[in-house]
DNA sequence: CGATTGAACGGTTTATATAATAGTCAAATT
DNA sequence: AATTTGACTATTATATAAACCGTTCAATCG
């Protein structure tokens, strides 16, 4: 299923529809460019991929790969405490979001088109990025910052609370920075949630100023 | 504005034109079919107003007044706090908007284009249903329950974290009862954080407690 | 003279015909 | 034998013509 599994020919063809998927969009690229792209005839590419829409979703699953790498790599900031790395988490995903709504559209036409017709690939997508956004809340755990059982519960109701800021059908509505601002509200509001359950199950009065201090 | 400036004549073109489009839908519903109904010509029609699109407008408006009130209904039950009003806020509108969309087809679909081509419409809406939120804030406040100081910056933020659960989108992937569940833990961690606040403000451990109990 | 009509206009949707494309497969190629 | 091809089919998209509908307004009505 990811993108490791491709030989040589799958990866050039893949290579060849992207830039055309990117440049004139899905509707506009036909299996024949694509064919004539790579120098082979369009019934070969079916040896390497079932259908059209299925090299759309290798495509789609690249870029979602490489988002969800850049969003892990929010957890290895050694200077960040748990509270932060929440912030850093959201605030790339609605910055990555954004930027691609806004100057890829046709990347991002293509990921809508593909989601109506394979919902399951949002699902692995977000639970992708969710299992990121858990590791952040058993780091803070660990530090007691945090102090949540429930992981899988707590991170689907972090990721709806954040959706507004995650979801393209918005963002005409603002501009980056007020959005950024409002989402920096929700997170504050969160991670104080967060503070006050913390200093309920561990008690002190010093994780309060702790998270106070962030 | 309000549908009560509305005269006998227009009032009745008004509920000709809204069962047709709960019916047949906005775009099946014509001019000559609504001034049939009201026994005058199509001509006349544009006396009352100034076009079909303002008719749809006028439609919505009633509907969403209507939505506003029971909302605000919300506010005067007595034997409720603070808390759980915003709570009951929240649900109820999820339900209102979750109901809606699920049995009136039609008219979700009427409001969408409607919002497509008049987005003030929801602007002013969400501003109407901001100042109800906006008074169980400052009930929070007066009880000590909450402690916020920017009652239209925390109202924003309210209603992006609850976005998910009113934008008719995402209603189709969950099921009612599931998608509540959710609400409840949004909102459960939004409490923790105002009691959170509320404890550091006024300074007192039975603050926590209070809420705890909540 | 104000209120109302309905034919006329222009823009848009719909119906139909035509063209292009995704996907298949028997034959050709390596 | 495994791979590749490209003509072929069924489906989808595009182009064109016809019907429709929202809106206007000069003529009619009360």
């Amino acid at each position: 299923m990811p993108a490791e599994h491709l030989d040589e020919t799958a990866t050039a063809i893949l290579s060849a529809a992207s830039r055309r998927f990117l440049h004139y969009g899905y509707g506009k690229t036909t299996m024949s460019e694509i064919a004539k792209d790579c120098n082979m005839s369009t019934g070969n590419l079916y040896r390497y991929f079932p259908s059209k829409l299925d090299i759309a979703e290798m495509f789609v699953r690249v870029l979602r790969g490489e988002q969800v790498e850049n969003l892990r790599a929010v957890l290895q900031m050694s200077d960040r405490s748990p509270a932060e790395k929440l912030r850093d988490f959201f605030l790339l995903k609605f910055k990555i979001a954004y930027d691609r709504f806004h100057d890829k559209p046709k990347a991002y036409e293509l990921s809508s088109e593909l989601l109506s017709q394979r919902p399951q690939v949002a699902v692995e997508w977000e639970n992708a990025e969710g299992r990121v956004l858990s590791e952040i809340l058993q780091m803070g755990t660990v530090a007691k910052t945090f102090a949540i059982d429930d992981f899988a519960g707590t991170t689907k109701i972090l990721q709806d609370a954040a959706y507004r800021f995650t979801s393209p059908a918005v963002f005409h509505e603002g501009e980056f920075e007020a959005l950024a601002i409002e989402l920096n509200g929700v997170i504050d509001l969160i991670l104080d949630g967060f503070a006050f359950r913390a200093a309920r199950k561990w008690g002190s009065e010093n994780q309060i100023s702790k998270a106070q201090a962030n």
